[in-house]
DNA sequence: AATAACTGTAACAACAATTATTACAATTAA
DNA sequence: TTAATTGTAATAATTGTTGTTACAGTTATT
């Protein structure tokens, strides 16, 4: 991952977490962040698909979360943000040739299954209120 | 990390480890690879650079290991290639007026050195024998 | 009903990162 | 001397990421 959505899928969650029950705009938050209010509803369209928040349109409109902060953990971000593995991207067209070539697609995918279950469990372990409490 | 240099390097010392003591030119890997042969120069200058290869110049010039496959692992290959976090980039310029812009940065740093640290712990216990072992 | 403050999203622009390619000097074995 | 190689600079091409503008649709408030 060479970007920076999970620190701000994780930003926006805190803020929405720290201001448990109203509902913020985009704009709101943005501000926090210092990002554009249409990168915030990008991500916050994707967070409502997945159930981990609110959102109401209209004139006091804005968004909230949906589950309670300790239900809901890193993991969850992770997944949501997740394009590549941790590793990177594989060699695709290698050259089936080579005994090497041929197999090592194999062997890296399940390296990247690996590495990925040992990172999902670590995060898994984290709920969004216990990364929070860090701010109090 | 959102590109291929991990499995581009691993391929590379996998096609080392699997034609142990002799010279292997660039163009011989980056045709196993199905890349451009200035790209595995490119990666083959860091690996000596870090002790794990030995190159020659000149005629019947090449690359060997340098090390034996017992002794490299795959954590010295990630690295290597590492050049952001797991979890991707932070935000900078967070606004510090809002609590959690301020803190955030903190909190991610030692986010991201703990899930660093997991990787490198498990790509430790993997050298690169191991890895090439599936291939036969 | 009109207005103001929002969301959702498309379209596109700007910027950054990655990968590929060309070219050639320097090196070395035969 | 020649042929095969590395090292590296320069630059092009491609892809990925982030930012921005614009505006239709929604909703609370008056």
């Amino acid at each position: 991952m060479n970007n920076t959505r999970f620190a701000t899928v994780v930003h926006v969650l805190a803020i929405l977490a720290d201001n448990d029950g109203e509902w913020l705009s985009s704009d709101w938050i943005a501000n926090s962040i210092n990002i554009n209010p249409v990168m915030v509803r990008k991500e916050l369209g994707t967070l409502q698909q997945r159930g981990l928040v609110i959102t109401r349109k209209g004139k006091e409109g804005g968004s909230r979360l949906q589950k309670s902060s300790t239900e809901i953990s890193l993991a969850d971000i992770y997944l949501l943000v997740k394009n590549t593995e941790v590793l990177g991207k594989k060699n695709l067209n290698t050259n089936p040739q080579c005994p090497i070539g041929k197999q090592i697609n194999k062997a890296l995918d399940g390296l990247f299954a690996k590495t990925d279950e040992l990172m999902l469990a670590y995060l898994q372990s984290i709920t969004l209120e216990k990364f929070v409490k860090q701010f109090r």
